[in-house]
DNA sequence: TTTCTATATTGCAATATTACGATATAATAA
DNA sequence: TTATTATATCGTAATATTGCAATATAGAAA
């Protein structure tokens, strides 16, 4: 069929699939480390600073934004976007719990 | 049009998007989780454990192997699995990043 | 050998994502 | 008011992903 089986994952897992979906593009891991680097920028920075149209950029804006990965407000004309930090909050938990795992090597089956 | 324009980006933020892409299905979850929980399984566990088929169950483990986030080794009729330090290290990398830029909070803009 | 068991691959239909031109919206400037 | 500037949305084509039935492969057991 070609449709994810969400209902049958728990919310958490769901949840997560949504947050690294929103990762998962090399566009918007460069806005995201753009973000960082310039702590907030409007649209218009990004467009200058990727090789992608200005709808391209505006969709991945909005699909990070949708995730809780960033947020922007309002300043007249335009709309300045920086880091959310509830979104990456929720991933931090995943990947401490990972790496903690990692950490005590009583995993050496392979 | 349609495909990802890889080539503009930096071999990094590819490298990152094809991992995190790897992880960002509920399914995929589940089996990084069901592998911490259980240290190492075979594929049929696996397929017992989630609501997928077989050839589906095979496919996400396939795409897991390949972004190098488990490892299989071959024990006689069956493969055993196993998480795979590597990939999870590449992704560390980046969250450790994200995580401490966003504990100095000189990031209030929004 | 033959059969059974475990896993992978193929082929395909349904769905989702990516990208962008064209256009809409909305605030500012003239 | 009319432009200009910044961003979002629509529509659509190209591509990728998801899921599974059917089938293939390959080791173990009989």
């Amino acid at each position: 069929m070609g449709t994810t089986k969400t209902e049958h994952f728990t919310a958490e897992q769901n949840e997560l699939a949504t947050l690294t979906k929103a990762i998962a593009h090399p566009a918007r891991i460069a806005i995201i480390q753009h973000l960082i680097k310039v702590n907030s920028c409007i649209c218009g920075d990004i467009v200058n600073e990727l090789p992608l149209s200005q709808p391209t950029v505006s969709q991945h804006l909005k699909e990070l934004k949708n995730a809780g990965l960033i947020k922007g407000s309002l300043e007249g004309n335009t709309i300045c976007y920086c880091l959310d930090e509830l979104g990456f909050s929720k991933i931090k938990e995943f990947f401490t719990t990972v790496d903690s795992y990692l950490a005590n090597k009583n995993n050496q089956c392979c």
